[in-house]
RNA sequence: GGGAGCAUUACCAUCAA
């Protein structure tokens, strides 16, 4: 996040490579400052597609999906990065069909693509979408579900309250070994006490080895609503005894 | 043969609206 110093190499550079300018560009627009970052954009000589993508991604996250949407037609050339960022655009703005078109035509597709699609439908509480695109993507991509996958379809199926689903997902995540990950845990236990199966979300719960805050806050959260008050307390307590921090 | 720039999950909780 150090621009005064990227900026002062970039300045000294005899030769500047696309990938110079890309990464000084980018630089700006993560440190919030699109209009410095707009106007190099501006001065790049050849910009290639990284570059087109990152004031494309910057647009996104600010929700300007007008302005996006005019580089997106305006660059030469466009590729998976491109489409996937304008796909999570249009879904943060709740545009799905937009979003849903630009992903059926899109010319190739890869995980982040299939995982900006699910998460859109997920996020737009349209968990029957999100888990006919979860099949789709098994059964007719060559990509595997990754811990982003699970983590963004778990609360889809605490939504719909089914835990069947969760179980074979509860499996799949042992079978690939995406237990290593605490967001995952956390939205194995969110799950199982969304659908009512606190039993399952403590069995989950003792299972993990490293507990971080957010594995207990979703187990002390699952014993309340599920009318275990008491527990939830109890938990907090032990939580507090291990010395791990409440937030 | 190797390497540098761009996209997807973190809502699980709390607080705020």
């Amino acid at each position: 996040g150090n621009m005064s110093s990227a900026k002062k190499v970039f300045d000294e550079m005899i030769e500047r490579s696309s990938v110079s300018w890309t990464a000084l560009i980018d630089g700006y627009v993560k440190a919030g400052n699109l209009s410095v970052a707009k106007g190099l954009f501006d001065l790049m000589p050849e910009k290639d597609t990284a570059a087109y993508n990152v004031m494309i991604d910057a647009y996104v996250k600010l929700g300007w999906m007008g302005l996006a949407r005019s580089l997106f037609d305006a660059m030469p050339e466009r590729n998976v990065v491109s489409y996937t960022s304008m796909i999570d655009g249009y879904c943060s703005s709740g545009d799905l069909g937009e979003a849903r078109l630009l992903f059926d035509t899109m010319p190739e597709r890869n995980l982040f693509s299939w995982n900006a699609m699910i998460g859109g439908y997920c996020q737009n509480v349209q968990p029957q979408e999100a888990l006919r695109l979860f099949h789709e993507l098994q059964a007719q991509s060559n990509f595997e579900p990754d811990d982003v996958t699970v983590v963004s379809i778990l609360p889809a199926i605490a939504d719909l309250g089914t835990s069947e689903l969760g179980n074979w997902i509860y499996h799949y995540v042992r079978r690939k070994k995406l237990d290593s990950s605490s967001n995952v845990c956390t939205a194995l236990v969110d799950m199982y006490a969304k659908c009512g199966e606190i039993e399952k979300a403590k069995s989950v719960f003792n299972d993990i080895k490293v507990k971080v805050t957010s594995v207990w806050n979703a187990l002390i959260n699952g014993l309340a609503i599920n009318g275990l008050a008491e527990e939830a307390l109890e938990l907090f307590l032990e939580m507090k005894h291990q010395g791990i921090e409440p937030n």
